[in-house]
DNA sequence: ATATCCTGTCATTAT
DNA sequence: ATATAATGACAGGAT
């Protein structure tokens, strides 16, 4: 508990200098509680226990995804990459920021790169933003489709836009990634009416399916998934590449336009990227240009894309959450000053023809509303994920997801009263009105394994998110689904995860168990629920919660038990080393008696009395003196005195 | 049939 | 005061 304390005021220290850092001291928790629930402020601060259950509730839907444990030693990387960004981003494009802060720190890369054979792409600005080289960051390796890096795992999107740039994004894979990250759930529905508006234009596309998917029920979402997957290639796991790659090849040669400043100009700008510029300043910079792009009403495309410009970069800059701080909390930003950087890289911009690069936003936009389809995807799927897998991520009461599975749970709802329905219900197997469709994760989502050994391949549920994606598993990922463990192999719900359907409980075991605990107050008291279903969701959570704590203890005392045989084992040799030793010892210790005695007889042999006679050795043994003087010492004495010695002794004894 | 293991649950205590 | 973690003990299913 201590090391608890300990480490929370270490992480909220660490996260408040970071924070001051950056200039976002005063509404960083406003502006993400706009965006996120929980806010940062709910970001577990780690456990006491090095065991304890992953906190996915508050690891998840914080900061596009990419949580940030305050200990996360992706923190700095993070932090960094986004200084480093925001720095190039508010140099002060005023209608293409996304494209050219891309195009400017790929320029950077690039020229990195030619002054350093290293693969260091960060190089510059923010030296160590990138001590793994992802595959993001190297010789345009592939961002993994939709993977998620993880909590904190800034490398990840970030990589993509500081190393990767132009290069990587041209990998319309990683690009979409980089898009579906930062598309949060709010805008959702810009999203769906751009894609409607798509559908209008573009009946062919897959945009009806996407949004009867985003209206759909979890588990109507569950079909329309399988139904997008199954057409698919299995050998293709991402088929939407191959409508963005178009877009992206012509939005990208339209950029080539910029790589005509050639070396010379190159070098104008990259050099002032590598000053030390005020953040502050570069913030305000960037949002006063933005703000001042906007250049009165702007078409809905255009705010669409500041919109989503401003939510963190929807291109290049990914991963980086807290981009559009300014933009969202202008007044917190005091403008400093843009300088002439600004306006000496602009001029270079705008000297070569900046025509094209409005009709690059165009492109973009329709970019993104291409890439709407892969978006509403991957916010679904994310959705989809924390309501019915194994992530289990914190969903509000009122969110869509929670209310369409709520409206599924009371279509099927039969049940009437929690004990009697509670304690009948069968082990397994659950009666046969239930018509559930479990998904992979809603019974067990633990890994009751003891053993240290790799998880067992895990085959994907047929309807899971994992089998549509056939993406890559990250590591946070990895560990969810080493979480799940056997759950996949028996997709049988627990007994709570019955009893909360059988109550009409609008949300799954795994949810009750993993909410805040704030988020499940709210639940309690606001929603509308009977007292049963109140007894019941607390039983669940605490049961729930109690068999982590269980598993976590029994795995405890397993490494205990093990811990201790290997120190029972290190001791067995240690005492085994001890017995080698000793008779070593021992035996050198005979040696030097025998030599002893044999110099003894030797010295005796030679000795004689005061008379002159030779004394006998058997009868005499040499003894060193207190002064050094070496003496002939009588045995019989010694032994008659021995004995006397020994007969005192028993006298006493008896006495 | 029995032993053992695994897991969930409860009760209790600590944090 | 409440929530949660930790843990011993027990029960029941699986092997």
């Amino acid at each position: 508990m201590h090391n608890g304390k300990k480490y929370l005021s270490e992480s909220l220290i660490q996260l408040t200098i970071l924070l001051s850092l950056i200039g976002v001291r005063v509404d960083i928790d406003s502006y993400l509680s706009g965006y996120y629930d929980p806010p940062l402020i709910d970001i577990d601060l780690g456990s006491s226990s090095a065991y304890a259950q992953t906190p996915f509730h508050s690891l998840r839907d914080t900061l596009d995804g990419y949580s940030l444990h305050p200990k996360c030693p992706e923190l700095d990387d993070f932090f960094a990459s986004r200084r480093l960004l925001d720095q190039v981003r508010h140099l002060g494009s005023p209608r293409f920021p996304t494209q050219l802060n891309a195009w400017l720190v790929q320029q950077v890369s690039a020229s990195s790169k030619a002054d350093d054979e290293e693969e260091d792409a960060d190089a510059g600005p923010s030296p160590n933003t990138d001590p793994d080289p992802t595959p993001g960051c190297q010789d345009g390796g592939h961002l993994p489709w939709g993977t998620s890096p993880g909590p904190g795992t800034g490398p990840g999107p970030s990589d993509a836009a500081a190393c990767g740039g132009l290069k990587e994004a041209r990998d319309s894979k990683a690009a979409q990634a980089v898009v579906c990250r930062h598309l949060k759930p709010h805008q959702l529905p810009t999203v769906l009416q751009q894609q409607q508006q798509q559908q209008e234009e573009h009946p062919e596309d897959e945009a009806p399916l996407l949004t009867q998917l985003a209206d759909s029920s979890t588990l109507e979402q569950e079909n329309l998934l399988e139904n997008m997957a199954t057409p698919s290639d299995p050998a293709d796991p991402h088929p939407p590449a191959a409508d963005i790659d178009p877009q992206w090849n012509s939005l990208f040669s339209d950029m080539d336009v910029l790589d005509s400043f050639g070396p010379e100009r190159l070098s104008d700008i990259t050099s002032p990227i590598s000053q030390d510029v005020s953040l502050l300043d570069a913030m305000v910079a960037g949002a006063a240009g933005v703000h001042r792009s906007a250049g009165g009403p702007a078409p809905p495309q255009q705010r669409g894309l500041l919109r989503l410009e401003s939510s963190g970069s929807a291109l290049g800059l990914a991963a980086l959450p807290f981009a559009s701080v300014c933009d969202m909390v202008p007044d917190t930003c005091q403008h400093g000053g843009g300088g002439g950087l600004d306006e000496a890289v602009f001029d270079h911009i705008n000297q070569l023809g900046l025509g094209g690069l409005d009709s690059m936003d165009d492109q973009l936009m329709r970019t993104l509303d291409r890439s709407d389809s892969q978006l509403l995807e991957d916010v679904d799927s994310d959705s989809g994920l924390s309501l019915e897998s194994s992530s289990g991520g914190p969903v509000s009461p009122g969110s869509s997801e929670i209310s369409s599975s709520s409206s599924s749970y009371r279509e099927e709802c039969g049940a009437t009263g929690y004990s009697s329905e509670v304690d009948s219900l069968p082990a397994k197997g659950g009666p046969a009105s239930y018509s559930y469709s479990y998904s992979d994760s809603d019974s067990v989502w633990h890994n009751h394994s003891y053993s240290s050994s790799p998880p067992p391949l895990l085959l994907p549920a047929p309807g899971s998110r994992r089998a549509i994606k056939q993406e890559p598993l990250s590591e946070e990922e990895e560990e969810e689904e080493e979480e799940v463990g056997g759950a996949l192999g028996r997709a049988e719900p627990s007994r709570d995860e019955l009893r909360a359907r059988a109550m009409c409980i609008p949300f799954s075991a795994r949810q009750i168990v993993d909410m805040p605990v704030e988020e499940f107050l709210e639940a309690l008291e606001g929603g509308g629920l009977t007292p049963q279903q109140v007894a019941l969701l607390r039983d669940i959570r605490r049961r729930g919660k109690n068999k982590l704590a269980a598993q976590n203890c029994r795995r405890r005392k397993m490494d205990a038990i093990a811990r201790l045989q290997e120190e029972v084992n290190e001791l067995h040799a240690l005492r085994h080393s001890l017995r080698q030793e000793r008779k070593r010892v021992a035996k050198s210790a005979d040696a030097a008696r025998q030599q002893v005695e044999q110099l003894s007889r030797l010295l005796l042999a030679g000795a004689r009395d005061e008379a002159g006679r030779p004394l006998d050795p058997e009868a005499f043994a040499l003894e060193v003196g207190p002064d050094g003087e070496v003496l002939a010492r009588p045995l019989r004495r010694a032994a008659a005195a021995a004995r006397s010695n020994t007969d005192k002794r028993k006298k006493k004894k008896k006495k």
